[in-house]
DNA sequence: TTGAAAGCGCTAACAC
DNA sequence: GTGTTAGCGCTTTCAA
């Protein structure tokens, strides 16, 4: 298991964490009065340059830093610094790509960035709203799992919601959401048309995310439209269990065909399928996926894919709410940004042989 | 590029974002005083039911939410209910999941998670620790960038340090890192003891991180105890340019050999270089990693890997920063965690033709 | 140029 | 049971 071991040379009480210093600590050791002090801090004209480096020196022997809480309570407008962001569940590359944007713009505002994990848990996401609001946060960015309390947050906060849409919230909120259905569609028409496939196979997880539904409904236009069959296979929340859904509708289906795939978990239950079977990538099974993060061409031939601008959608939602902020009464915005497809190894379009990655051949 | 398209139905002044309601506001409003109402919130005894009853109404009506600032401030101790967290970087799978551990943690325990990513830069770090010293944060939990701040800061707050060591801190702050230098020894001797190699190659990244530079300094010692030669190609960034790293060592090696890289990254980049010269996996190359987040066998052969059990070090890590604030003149402790060991496809200890994952073929 | 007092929104200590 | 007062650490009046 784990194993400690003391490291410490010096033992004994060394320290006490002692309470940190105040103005008034501040002002008996310089001398000077609390709102002298305050004025040096604020860097507020008005004092002797010989007063102001006597309290920054008691500043820096003090160690003196400002209690936030009660600066922000007293000042003006009584601004917390803080921003809220809720996302669901941080392994998801997508949702941590987007974390890591967030903070960004966050800290280059010189905000402070309270994060919470909603789990897909409206409850946890509800006891998320509750927490900020009694932190008084300026404004919430959120990836919704889907608690109606963000209606009433929504309304006392600046609140912006990405990714997926929220049903009822839409005259409400300000979103910022990906042209899902389109992207899905124009992958999926592409195994069609440009490939001349006449069957193509969808691997998809829950429907529950408008995100992820608007996928599944693009690749059903884009069926439609071809006069094709769809070919499904959904509801499949573990990778082997995708894994085995798409095994047994690939066998059903005679070479070549297309694939396409709502997720970077459903891309690689696709492929592992598709290899179990002996297929070869992309002259018998030509696959086309969505990415949330843009790590799926690492790991194997770079894939035909679709992926989030996570970027340019964190940017747009700044840019919303920090409008929201302003101009409360403004009507409510939903703004879609577009994918970007890239053609990769997989639908056939770049040459397999060129500079892509990876093609691990096991065997003994 | 981006479309807006404003959904509104009604437009015009709907809301103004109305100042939160206080605890006169409620005294107003239900004829008590603020003490009484304050006693309803907090449910201290000594209320009738009916006051509060009233009271309750009031708060709803009012959408009332204490003001998080005003009340830590004046409580007992003046606890802020803040937890600090510095990572890296959340594209990088293995702070990403330790991010969600730490919320996890952090929101069971009733506290407020404020998150900082540093970018590795010193600069950042130091600004967040102001930034969260000024937030009163309760304590810190942080994978350093190696700012000398740091040492300050964990004299004034109770500090933990995660993943990493860091020079001069050993005295100063509890630790928790992994036994990387032995699991490498294990992984490299693996390939060497069990799979009979006379030669193994270390594909590597940089080495200014130490838990990075005590994966290298294991396989060092692994060759040296079998009295081989060590052949490493190291301090690569990018993948391409560890893949070219690679390439050519593997160039001027017989096979069969073996690889043991440093993490993901450096191991896609030896798969990736293998596949290039034909090699086929693990009869000529045999491969064992490192391994951050474990989403390493999703995408390939289940690969022979050393995997940091980020649940156990969170665990470790808060119990430890607990035990400080409670007992803050205790002597400093490293705690060492042990890494998973998985035995995998790419080493040939398990059989490739077994359940394991995804070969894709690609081709015309 | 500086300082004393009031008050941000709340809880703690003591009245009634 | 309930209300009044003081004060958390700071900024903002206003006076000196």
């Amino acid at each position: 298991m784990a194993s400690d071991e003391g490291t410490g040379s010096d033992g004994g009480a060394r320290r006490r964490f002692s309470r940190p210093a105040r103005l008034v600590d501040l002002a008996e050791h310089s001398g000077y009065s609390i709102k002298t002090i305050s004025r040096v801090l604020n860097n507020e004209p008005y004092v002797s340059e010989r007063t102001r480096a006597e309290v920054m020196k008691s500043v820096h022997e003090l160690g003196y830093v400002a209690d936030h809480r009660a600066r922000s309570l007293r000042t003006t407008g009584s601004r917390s610094g803080y921003v809220g962001l809720i996302v669901p569940d941080m392994r998801n590359g997508f949702f941590a790509d987007l974390a890591n944007a967030v903070e960004k713009r966050v800290s280059a505002a010189g905000q402070t960035l309270l994060l919470g994990i909603s789990d897909e848990s409206t409850a946890k996401e509800a006891k998320y709203l509750d927490v900020f609001r009694q932190n008084r946060i300026e404004m919430l960015m959120a990836v919704p799992a889907g608690s109606d309390a963000l209606t009433r947050f929504s309304e006392q906060v600046p609140t912006v919601v990405l990714d997926r849409m929220q049903p009822g919230l839409e005259d409400a909120v300000d979103f910022v959401t990906a042209n899902n259905r389109e992207s899905a569609r124009a992958l999926t028409s592409h195994l069609i048309r440009a490939h001349g496939l006449e069957r193509v196979l969808m691997v998809a997880g829950e429907k529950e995310i408008s995100s992820v539904r608007e996928r599944q409904a693009g690749y059903y236009e884009a069926m439609r439209e071809a006069g094709l069959q769809p070919a499904v296979t959904d509801q499949h929340l573990t990778l082997p269990d995708a894994e085995a859904g798409a095994l047994e509708m690939m066998r059903s289906l005679a070479a070549p065909f297309g694939v396409f795939s709502t997720g970077s978990r459903m891309y690689w239950a696709a492929m592992s399928a598709a290899a179990r079977l002996g297929t070869v990538v992309p002259r018998d099974v030509a696959a086309a996926t969505f990415d949330g993060s843009g790590s799926l061409g690492v790991a194997g031939p770079l894939p035909t894919q679709a992926q989030l601008p996570v970027a340019t959608m964190v940017a747009r939602a700044f840019q919303l709410v920090t409008e929201r902020a302003l101009e409360p009464d403004r009507a409510p915005r939903t703004v879609t940004v577009e994918c970007d497809i890239e053609y990769g190894m997989t639908c056939g379009c770049m040459d397999p042989s060129s500079a892509g990655p990876l093609v691990i051949r096991t065997g003994r």
